[in-house]
DNA sequence: TCTTGTTGATAGGAATTGGCTATCGTCAAA
DNA sequence: TTTGACGATAGCCAATTCCTATCAACAAGA
């Protein structure tokens, strides 16, 4: 059984003539005529009773003409729901973003995606960078805005821009009047890490190794204390309990705060994260992800630096 | 679109697997990979996401897989209703029936049908002769039983047995006595006929073509009456208004009433009329034709000569 | 870093199918 | 008896479908 063939009886049945209905399906009579019989063989039943001059259906026949008319309706609606579902920015697109990006970025990326793609309902899932890979590899999300470095086999990543760390600490800190930092002032200072698995903890200790070693020493002087996130940090280094590496769109733009921080640059070169897009290499939505680098080229964020 | 593709793309759906999917499908993996490109390519979208080790299907994928899968079933409900229709005895036969016979035969021929075949559903229709060739020609029933003559192109006859005629009279009217009649003493009677229109009266008269004359007679002592059915004409004949021609199974078994007729039969040879099945040529079901040759073999009329 | 196994894609050729033209057979109407 | 209409059949060609063999990509393990 063929959808061609369900087509022929529909119009034979419809045309009550092989010749009329075999014009309708653009086709010669013999081809139809065969067809409708190779139909007929195979259910086993006849369909038409073939009188000269007057086709009728069998009974029989019509209740297939008439299931087979719906087949065809529920193929149609497939090549509907194709042609809708053309655009790429049509259904919805899985978005994961870092803790540490998520809260400063998503206000302002959200707008500029629904400027750019309308249409598309966008999900998102904040979390660390390690369960934002098994998601992406999964399937589960299509999309992630993460910090390198990240490399996972089957995921592209491509760089979105470069954030510079900034120190913060309390009003009235020694360090308030110098307009840069050297990184390796903290190693003498109490330093709030963020808890072991966030990516930025790794990445400021990165930059600055010398924080790991005073995290274990037990001297008391030259601890670090750890905040779950980057909002409890600022809170507990504005309440005196020591200063702290944090990604600058945390900090600065609308998220400054003078009245309980003060916020100051490494001295240059300053140390950053590069922050990018990630999606799976087989991921089949181009639009999608040439939407969010749109959505990011309308961006105006301080303290960033565009790639 | 083939339904072949679409129970490709089902079955990588389910499988989430080309090759474990191939192998339900019981063709080669490159088959199966070719089809579902195929139909991806004129769908102008991507169903499935080849990650190296893992198959996903995309959101608008899903969609239509589900509807293929719908499309699947409902072409499994053609199939299933062909194979529940090739019974050619379980789906509805239109019997048409003359006015002259039906009343007589079908509480005879019904059951012995339902004993033949018990899932047939009989739609019985009764009517003069012209109008079944009519109903019979343009489909709207399928059988007919009627007495010859009867010659339409595209309808097959078959003869069912012969049906002699009887002459019936009042009581106590003078041939009584005989045992047999001669068909020439009707023209000095009073001969009551059917209408118009009925083919048992052309019947009738084609045996007994004096009657004809003697209707159009203005003498008014052999004239002739007309009734419209058979049993007003029994009881115009039991009123004594005349005597009649009739079918012997109308006046014989269980409908003899010899309180208010007698009946008797001609000289030998007696004119009869051949009772015929008729159906049209082109008609598919030849067991149905079948079950009525086995009910008529199951009936045991008086006064019916089976052929 | 190199190999290896897995998996889907591709190439090329054989078999099948679907379509065409030409022609036939049937049947009813003239 | 002839004719015209109509569906069935035959024979051929092209397109499709399916196969085997092979490739390419890639992740995992040595």
């Amino acid at each position: 059984m063929t959808l061609t063939e369900l087509r022929y009886i529909v119009a034979v049945a419809r045309e009550r003539h092989f010749g009329h209905a075999a014009e309708a399906c653009f086709v010669s009579q013999p081809t139809l005529s065969v067809a409708v019989k190779k139909l007929e063989d195979e259910l086993g039943i006849t369909l038409f009773e073939r009188n000269s001059g007057d086709i009728t259906v069998t009974p029989i026949g019509q209740r297939i003409v008439e299931q087979a008319q719906r087949v065809l309706e529920e193929t149609a609606v497939i090549k509907q729901i194709a042609a809708h579902g053309k655009d790429q920015l049509a259904s919805p697109v899985r978005l994961g973003v870092i803790f540490t990006i998520g809260p400063y970025l998503l206000p302002d990326l959200i707008p500029a995606l629904r400027n750019v793609a309308p249409q598309m309902p966008l999900l998102i899932e904040e979390n660390y960078t390690s369960r934002l890979a098994e998601l992406l590899k999964q399937g589960d999300i299509d999309l992630a805005i993460l910090a390198l470095p990240f490399d996972e086999p089957g995921i592209v990543v491509e760089p979105l821009y470069d954030e510079p760390f900034r120190v913060i600490m309390p009003l009235g800190h020694p360090w308030e009047k110098q307009q840069q930092i050297e990184p390796e002032l903290l190693v003498d200072e109490n330093v709030l890490l963020l808890c072991t698995g966030n990516c930025f903890r790794d990445q400021v200790l990165q930059v600055c190794p010398a924080l790991n070693r005073s995290a274990f020493s037990s001297d008391g002087h030259h601890s670090t204390l750890e905040g779950s996130s980057l909002t409890t940090i600022r809170y507990m280094v504005a309440s005196g309990s020591g200063v702290s590496v944090v990604p600058a769109t945390s900090v600065e733009g609308k998220w400054a705060d003078e009245r309980l921080l003060v916020t100051r640059p490494f001295s240059e070169p300053s140390p950053t994260r590069q922050v990018v897009l990630a999606w799976r290499k087989s991921y089949p939505r181009p639009a999608v992800i040439e939407a969010v680098r749109d959505a990011f080229a309308q961006l105006d964020l301080p303290s960033i630096t565009a790639i």
